[in-house]
DNA sequence: GTGACTTACTACTAAATTCATAGTAACTGA
DNA sequence: TCAGTTACTATGAATTTAGTAGTAAGTCAC
C-alpha cells in the first residue's frame, strides 16, 4: 500500500491517501499501521529514546528507524539532540503528536468494550482518581458520535 | 508483524498483540492497518458489497477478501446472504463494528486539525445541521482527553 | 589506556505480505 | 446464446517486514 516509510515514495505515489478529500484517509497515510500507533502510544507514555521504543515494542531496529523517521517527517515527533558527545537524539511529541492522544483513547475504549477481560492496563484521572472512560462527542450538540444521524458532504 | 489475515496464524503467533494487557494493542491486532480502517469507514458510509468496497478503495481483490474475512472473524462485520441464486453475500456492521465509529471520527478530527486544507469531506448533524466537531472526553469528569494528568495502572 | 558497556543506528538476508492482473463460478437478462 | 454482473480465487512479481549481526562514537571502571 506504500503508506509510510519513505518520504520520496510517498510523494510520488499516485495512489497516495494524503491527497484524498477524506480526512480519515489522509490521517491513515501517516499513522495507518500498528507500529506507528504503538510508537505514539509509547511516546505518550513518556518514552523518548530509540532503545526504549525498541525494547518496549520488540520491533526490529530497521522498522523502528523507518517509523521514527516517518513520524518525525510528518510532524508527530521531533528529533532532539540531548547529548553532543556522544551524539544522542531523542524523539519527543510535537503538538500534533500530543493531539493524537484522543485517537489512542478512542481505540482503547473500543478495546475495553469489545476485547476487554483478563488483565488490562487502566488509566485514571490523576486528580479525581476515577477511571477514565473515553467518549467521543460532538462538541456542538454534546451527543456521542454514533447516536445521531449524520449527513456527509463531499467536496466539489 | 502478522496482525491480521489468517486466523490460524494469529492464534499461534507468540508475539500476538491480542493477548497484551494494553487495550490499544489488542484493538490494533484487529484493525491496525489502513485497509481495515478504510473498510470500516466505508461500511459506516453504507457500503456492504464486495465490489462496492473494491471500487471505492481500489484494493486488490485478494487483499479485500483477506480483510473482510478477518473483520468478519473478529466480529466487526457480519456476512449475510442477500441472494440465494446466485449466491451473494454482503458485509454489514455488527454492534462492535458500529461502536468503531468514534475511532474513525477521532482520527478524522485529528486530520482536520493537522492535515486539513483543500477539499475535504465534511460531516454534519442531520438534525441541527451543524458541522460535527468530535472531541474525546472522559465521561466522568467531562474533561477532554489530554487536558488533565493521567495515572497509568499496569495489571498484576 | 584497555576492555566492557551503552546508545543509536545500518547492512544484509530471509520470510512474509501485498499488488496487479487474469481467470473462474454461478448466475441474469435480452 | 452471449454479454454482463458479482464475488471471488490463482498466480507470480514486487515490496515490505523481520531478525540477526555489526558498526560508530562515545563513556566508565580500574
Amino acid at each position: 500500500m506504500n503508506l509510510v516509510v519513505s518520504h520520496y515514495q510517498k510523494d510520488t505515489d499516485m495512489k497516495n491517501l494524503s491527497n484524498q478529500p477524506c480526512l480519515i484517509a489522509r490521517s491513515l497515510a501517516l499513522v495507518g499501521d500498528a507500529w506507528s500507533m504503538l510508537i505514539m502510544r509509547d511516546a505518550h507514555a513518556g518514552l523518548t529514546r530509540f532503545d526504549e521504543f525498541r525494547k518496549s515494542l520488540q520491533i526490529a531496529p530497521t522498522m523502528l528507524t523507518a517509523r521514527l523517521s516517518a513520524l518525525t517527517e510528518d510532524g508527530l515527533l521531533e528529533k532532539r539532540r540531548y547529548s553532543e558527545r556522544p551524539p544522542r537524539d531523542e524523539y519527543v511529541l510535537t503538538e500534533a503528536g500530543r493531539d493524537f492522544l484522543p485517537v489512542l483513547f478512542a481505540i482503547g475504549a473500543w478495546g475495553r468494550k469489545h476485547r476487554g477481560g483478563g488483565e488490562v492496563t487502566r488509566f485514571f484521572d490523576a486528580e479525581t482518581g476515577t477511571e477514565i472512560d473515553p467518549v467521543t462527542i460532538d462538541r456542538e450538540t454534546g451527543a456521542p458520535v454514533g447516536t445521531r444521524a449524520i449527513r456527509t458532504v463531499l467536496p466539489g
